[in-house]
Formats: C-alpha cells, sequence, structure tokens
DNA sequence: AGCACGCCGACT
DNA sequence: GTCGGCGTGCTC
C-alpha cells in the first residue's frame, strides 16, 4: 500500500500517515492538501513508499490534493530539518513552521495559485515632484513637501506622512493643482534595496586573511566538509574572509549562507555585502514583511539567488548545493531561538553544513567555549587573525577602575569615578567621542519605600519595577509589558519617602547633562531604539554629531565607529552576578567586545572599566585582551563542575498560574527523570526558577545532564511525552543559553 | 493548535 | 426553556 508521511502544522511532535490515492505523484518535501480531523490543513510530505500501514486502517485518510508541483523544500534541508526535530525532541509542525514563509504555509493563499502569489506584493502610493514653478500661494508643508520630493526624489506617500503632519491632504492639494504626480507602485521589495550600494574595490588581503581565505578555499575547491573557527580580534577583517569566501562558494556553482546576531544585521553590513555580491544576495531581517520575506524565500528557492544573508532563520535559507555556512559572532547568545522550537542556529549550522558536505565557519573574537573545546579535539580547525586590518588601529589601552576604593568625581555620581570623570573631560578637550556602557535601562532599576523597606514590584512578576523618566515618568517592568504612572506613596504603606535605588541609562544620561553641559550627549537602548531608531542615533554618532552616547548592549555590538577613543563600561560586574554558570564567559565576551569599540581608527584608544571585583578572572584577563588564558582558566571550571561544553545539559521548565501546580508536575516529572535515567545521567532538582514568578506563571525547573547526549535521550523522551495537567506548561530546553 | 463534545449558570 | 462558559479528548 503506498503510503505517505504528512507533517501537519500542529504541535504534535508526530507525523501522520496518509494513503496516497492512485496515479498522486508525490515527491518528499512537497506539500498536500489533508483532511485533518474536520478540517483541511497543508501538510508536508515527509517520506512516500510502499508498505504496512501504522494505523488502523479505518483511520487512514487519503491525501486530497498535491499543491507544488515541485517541492517547496529541497531534500536536504527537508531532512536537516527532520533530525532539528529530533535532536530538541520538537514538533515536526512547528520545525517546519520555521522554514516556510507564511504565504508559503497558509492554506488559502496556497490553493489560490501562483496568479494571486503575485498580487501579494504590496502597492504604494508613490508622490513625485513635477518641475513647475510653485506658485506663491503653496507655503507651509505643502511647499516643505514639494522641496521635499525634489532634493529626494518620488516618495511614498506614508513615508511622507510619517515626517509631515497632515501630509496626505498636502500631497493632494498638490496634486489636484497639477504640482505634483501621485502614482500606484508596487512597493519595493526589500527596505535594504530602495537604495543601490556602490560596487566595492576588494581590499588587499592581510597575510592571516590571505591565510584563512586559502585554507577555506581549498575545502571549497575539494568539496569536502570542514568546519573553521575565524578567530579574530575585533577589526581584523572577519567580514572581508567571508566576503571572499562566499564568492568563491559561488563561483563553484554552490550557495552560502551567512548568519549574524540580528542586533550586528545593519545596513553598514548588508551595504558590504551587497557592495561585493549586489543584487545575488538574499537579505531576511525581522523587518520584513511577507510579502517581502517571501519575494526572499523564492529567489532563493528558484536559484536566483545563492547567498542568504541574516539572522538565526536564514539557516533555513532553501537553496540547493550547499556549500557554505558563516556565522559571525559565533558566540553570541542571540543564536538561540528562546521561545517555541528553542534551537541555536549556531549549533545547527555546523550540523546542517556536516550533513551537506559543506564548509561551516565560525567567526570571533571571543569564540565560545564550544568552539574552543571543538578546536582541541581537533573538530573544528582554527584560523587566526590576530592584528587589525588597518595598520593604524591597534588595541586599547585597559585601565581598570576599583570602584571599592575611588570614589565619585565632581557629578558626585558614583558611576561617574574620577578617573572616567577626567578621560571624559580630557576627550572631549580632544573632540574625540565616547561610548560609555552600562547594561540597565531605564532611570533607576527600583523604588525602595524607606518606611517599611519594600521594594515595588511587578503585580504579575517577582522582579522590582525600574523607574523611567523619559516621556511621561512611570514604573515598568522589564519581564512582562506591565507598567503604570509614576506613584508617590508606597503601595505597601502608604508611606511617601520612596528612593530611587541604582543607575539605569537615562540617569547616567542626565548626570553627563549637568556634568558636561556643552557636550552633545545621547543615549541608545531599547527605549530608545524601536524599530529602525538605533541606526539613525548611530548614524548620527558617525557624522559626529555626539560626544558621548550611553548605552546599554546596542552598544557593544560590530559597529564600526571609527573616531570613538573612549569607552567606559560603568559596571562590569553586573553580569557577573547572574546566577549562571556561564555569567563569567558572558562577562568576558562583554568586556573584550566593548573594548574592542575604541580605537577602531587611527587615534589611540582608551577603555575604562569600573568594577568591584578587579581581581575576578573575566575581568582581569578581559583587560588585558588575554583570550587565550581565559578559555584554558574557564574550560578547566567548566570541567571540574560538569558544565558544558563538556557535559551536556537539558533545562526542563515547568510554569502554571497556580504555584502548587506547577510545583508538582516539576516534582512528578523530575522523578520520571530519575527513574529512567540509566547510568552517568543525572538530574538535578527541581527547584524555583531564578526569577520564581513571570507573567503571573509561576516556573520551576530541573536539570538532566550528562557526558553523552545519546544517554539522556530516552529520558527527555519519557519527560516529553508524559502527560501533565492541562494548566501547566512544560518546555524541553535542549543545550539552554538563558538559565533564567 | 484547532475543533469537537459535553455538562452547568444567567438571559433573549 | 436556550445561549454559552471552558474542561477534556482527539486529530492519520
Amino acid at each position: 500500500m503506498l503510503l505517505a508521511r504528512v507533517s501537519v502544522p500542529v504541535p504534535l511532535g508526530q507525523a501522520f500517515t496518509y494513503s496516497v490515492p492512485a496515479g498522486l505523484e508525490l515527491q518528499r518535501g512537497a506539500r498536500v492538501l489533508c483532511e485533518f480531523g474536520r478540517r483541511r490543513v497543508v501538510g508536508v510530505v515527509l517520506d512516500v513508499g510502499e508498505r504496512e500501514p501504522d494505523v488502523p486502517l479505518d483511520k487512514l485518510k487519503p491525501v486530497v490534493a498535491l499543491v507544488d508541483p515541485e517541492p517547496v523544500l529541497p531534500v536536504e534541508l527537508l531532512d536537516f530539518l527532520l533530525e532539528l526535530a529530533r535532536y530538541y525532541l520538537a514538533p515536526i509542525g512547528d520545525v517546519m513552521r520555521l522554514a516556510l514563509p507564511a504565504i508559503e504555509r497558509s492554506s488559502a493563499r496556497a490553493l489560490a495559485g501562483q496568479a494571486e502569489l503575485a498580487a501579494v506584493g504590496r502597492m504604494v502610493r508613490v508622490a513625485r515632484a513635477l518641475a513647475l514653478p510653485l506658485p506663491p500661494e503653496i507655503r507651509g508643508q505643502a511647499r516643505a513637501i514639494h522641496e521635499h520630493l525634489l532634493a529626494s526624489g518620488p516618495t511614498e506617500v506614508a513615508v511622507l506622512a510619517a515626517r509631515f503632519g497632515n501630509a496626505r491632504a498636502a500631497a493632494k492639494r498638490l496634486a489636484e493643482a497639477g504640482l505634483v504626480a501621485i502614482e500606484e507602485q508596487a512597493k519595493a521589495r526589500d527596505p535594504f534595496f530602495a537604495v543601490p550600494a556602490p560596487r566595492d574595490t576588494p581590499p588587499e588581503l592581510t597575510p592571516p586573511q590571505a591565510g584563512a581565505v586559502h585554507a577555506i578555499i581549498a575545502r571549497l575547491e575539494a568539496r569536502e566538509r570542514g568546519g573553521y573557527l575565524l578567530h579574530g580580534v575585533t577589526g581584523s577583517g572577519k567580514t572581508e574572509v567571508y566576503l571572499r569566501v562566499v564568492e568563491r562558494a559561488l563561483a563553484l556553482g554552490g550557495s552560502a549562507i551567512v548568519l549574524v546576531p540580528e542586533i550586528a544585521l545593519t545596513p553598514q553590513l548588508v551595504g558590504r555585502f551587497r557592495a561585493r555580491l549586489g543584487e545575488r544576495i538574499a537579505v531576511m531581517h525581522s523587518g520584513l514583511g511577507d510579502a517581502d520575506r517571501h519575494a526572499m524565500w523564492k529567489s532563493l528557492r528558484s536559484g536566483e539567488v545563492r547567498v542568504a544573508v541574516g539572522a538565526r532563520s536564514a539557516l533555513f535559507a532553501p537553496v540547493e548545493k550547499l556549500a557554505l555556512i558563516c556565522v559571525d559572532e559565533e558566540h553570541d547568545g542571540s543564536f538561540k531561538q528562546e521561545e517555541g522550537v528553542r534551537y541555536n542556529a549556531r549549533d545547527m549550522a555546523l550540523l546542517r553544513a556536516h550533513r551537506a558536505g559543506a564548509v561551516t565557519v565560525l567567526g570571533s573574537a571571543t569564540p565560545s567555549l564550544g568552539s574552543e573545546l571543538a578546536v582541541r579535539e581537533q573538530r573544528l580547525e582554527r584560523l587566526v587573525l590576530p592584528e587589525r586590518a588597518r595598520a593604524s588601529a591597534v588595541l586599547p589601552r585597559v585601565e581598570l577602575i576599583d570602584l571599592k576604593r575611588v570614589g565619585a568625581g565632581p557629578s558626585g555620581h558614583r558611576l561617574l569615578s574620577l578617573p572616567l570623570h577626567r578621560a571624559l573631560e580630557q576627550t572631549l578637550e580632544q573632540k574625540g567621542q565616547a561610548i560609555l556602557f552600562l547594561n540597565r535601562r531605564g532611570f533607576a532599576p527600583s523604588l525602595l519605600c524607606e518606611a517599611c523597606g519594600k521594594v515595588i514590584e511587578c503585580p504579575s512578576c517577582a522582579v522590582a519595577l525600574t523607574l523611567h523618566r523619559s516621556g511621561r515618568p512611570r514604573l515598568a517592568c522589564h519581564y512582562c509589558d506591565h507598567s503604570t504612572p509614576l506613584v508617590d506613596q508606597c503601595p505597601a504603606c502608604g508611606s511617601g519617602r520612596l528612593s530611587e535605588e541604582g543607575a539605569g541609562t537615562e540617569r547616567i544620561e542626565q548626570a553627563l547633562t549637568e556634568a558636561f553641559p556643552a557636550a552633545r550627549i545621547a543615549r541608545l537602548d531599547r527605549d530608545v531604539a524601536a524599530g529602525a531608531k538605533s541606526e539613525k542615533v548611530l548614524d548620527r554618532m558617525r557624522r559626529r554629531e555626539i560626544d558621548v552616547l550611553v548605552g546599554t548592549q546596542m552598544v557593544t555590538k560590530g559597529h564600526d565607529l571609527p573616531d570613538v577613543t573612549l569607552v567606559g563600561v560603568l559596571n562590569a560586574d553586573a553580569a557577573l552576578s547572574m546566577p549562571d554558570f556561564r555569567a563569567a564567559e558572558r562577562t568576558f565576551h562583554l568586556l573584550v567586545q566593548v573594548a574592542g569599540r575604541a580605537g577602531r581608527g587611527d587615534a589611540l584608544g582608551k577603555v575604562l572599566i569600573q568594577t568591584w571585583q578587579p581581581e575576578h578572572p573575566a575581568v582581569a584577563l578581559a583587560a588585558h585582551h588575554d583570550v587565550a588564558k581565559f578559555v584554558e582558566r574557564e574550560l578547566e571550571d567548566r570541567r571540574e563542575l560538569g558544565y558544558p561544553p563538556y557535559r551536556r545539559i537539558a533545562l526542563v521548565r515547568v510554569d502554571a498560574v497556580q504555584e502548587a501546580r506547577a510545583r508538582e508536575v516539576a516534582a512528578k516529572l523530575a522523578n520520571l527523570a530519575r527513574k529512567h535515567a540509566p547510568e552517568r545521567v543525572d538530574v538535578l532538582g527541581p527547584a524555583p526558577a531564578p526569577l520564581p514568578r513571570l507573567r503571573n506563571r509561576y516556573r520551576f525547573r530541573f536539570m538532566v545532564r550528562s557526558d553523552d547526549r545519546a544517554r539522556m535521550r530516552p529520558v527527555l523522551l519519557a519527560i516529553a511525552r508524559a502527560s501533565v495537567d492541562r494548566a501547566v506548561r512544560v518546555a524541553i530546553d535542549i543545550d539552554p543559553v538563558n538559565m533564567l
């Protein structure tokens, strides 16, 4: 009997078997229309074959119809997805969803046929100035709009509306007066493509770059699989290596995927790829609408474009003949998806490439300990770029400031110590730029009642509310969307003596503005940077319209800001105190990355790191740019403590609105795990999570750990299959990155 | 996840 | 007397 295993878009972890009607030619990876329960769904054929039914015949239904003549998924990608689902114990339907753009998934459109698909691209109205003398009675907004159109060329009416008040009406009047033409146009495919990038001339490679490029290219030409760790300090020119090897992969007839952390996917980076590879790349980023995303996906699937550049999800690019995957900043935690299918794109890049017989290049200035161990065990080959690509750019001098011994500077603020204050003065005098890093947004991290000693907490989470003063003063939860106007009385005891504890970026910004009234101070964090605004701030920084930039994480990542000569880390220990075995590694990476922001141009950079623990290895070794020593120490610690990369862990998270239910299920599952655990697999916990209540749900968790992944599998399967109270959510996080 | 079935409260 | 709340069971 000819049967097909079909992945159906439900989070059920299993595929369903359908009979194949005579005459229907089914291929693996093709979409099919199926009856599923009382509804019709579009599924993906996982495999087809002549075999005995594994379900009672009266349940077996036939495939209704074939949706595409050609499979939507290449076989290599399909097999990779099956393997990924197995690795993470994720429902196959959810995994398939990762790889299919919304438009390909939705049954309505899939069945509507190609004609309708072509019409999916949005139409927009574009205004174009007609070169006529403008009558003097046209004034105000209308005149401004006309001038803008003359200066900047045709512009979407929607864009005008966002920029000029009442632009729609003004544009309409201009159109009626015959001064402006308004035309319907198909929306540009991708925002990044709206401005064509000028082609660049490839720079000459430094000897280490050339060495790395040659090694990788040799593998590509031999069509052998292989993994490389491209270990280069910030500014050593890793991107140029990616560009060269991607070009080579293309020239050899293959395709390539380049993964970058979401935050690093900036117009600058995309611009560099486009300058070299032109229209031969597809950029997948989170700002893409369904239609644009689908256009990208289509061009990759058809082979018209053979390079995908993007964050996590670009890993699922539907390319054929995959030859190369590059993962930039491979140590970055954002490659791990933290909801739904909790996959790690860095790890899965190695898997997909290995299975496809392709080459993987993992790039970083501060490689993950996983990569370091892989080099030692010869699973990866290290390629080193030891120096900065620009001869004049040298690694900055780093100075540690012990906050226990050094007090506040003239501003009176503890986190603006005297040495930092002096350094800022000097930088401003010398017309340099400074970046100050503080990993806390808001004004003050908590409000403490001095009468009853309570901290004002979020009503749905067990965390303090953060005081924000930019805009209307409010208390906001950084873990859920709760936000209230600032209160002046303690909600617990009614006292009016509320003290603002600690400092966030807003408070530092304010202190700086007061201390350096002549300087142009700006702030960059998630509150400022909704959407593409962070690029705006960074552009102003590049244009030197800002002297001092205060910010969170966002200021630390890969941006090339050549005129920054001073970098201050206001509190290096913040990340160190996290209850997470990777706290030291994160702190180290962060400090080295931030330090790398200084002195990228011609001027010698200076880095000040303020810390309460100057002797802590993560801090002390980062100050000396001593990656090797840190890695050695940290690997030793991990081995002793039985943590990754020496042992594998899986975190089982259990949460429920009712605390008792969550606690009970966690206990039950941990017991079950212990019962199934073979030798060399241990179960630790359960215990309340470090954040014991979030979004009104109580959270418990326990850990399954082993030196052998295969041994853990039956234990985790037992947990995944156990039936539990429906009010309780259970999530198994394989190789967790975020332990909270 | 959907979508059914099923068994108890306030209303046209 | 019904409309509708969401508990629980199933989907090849």
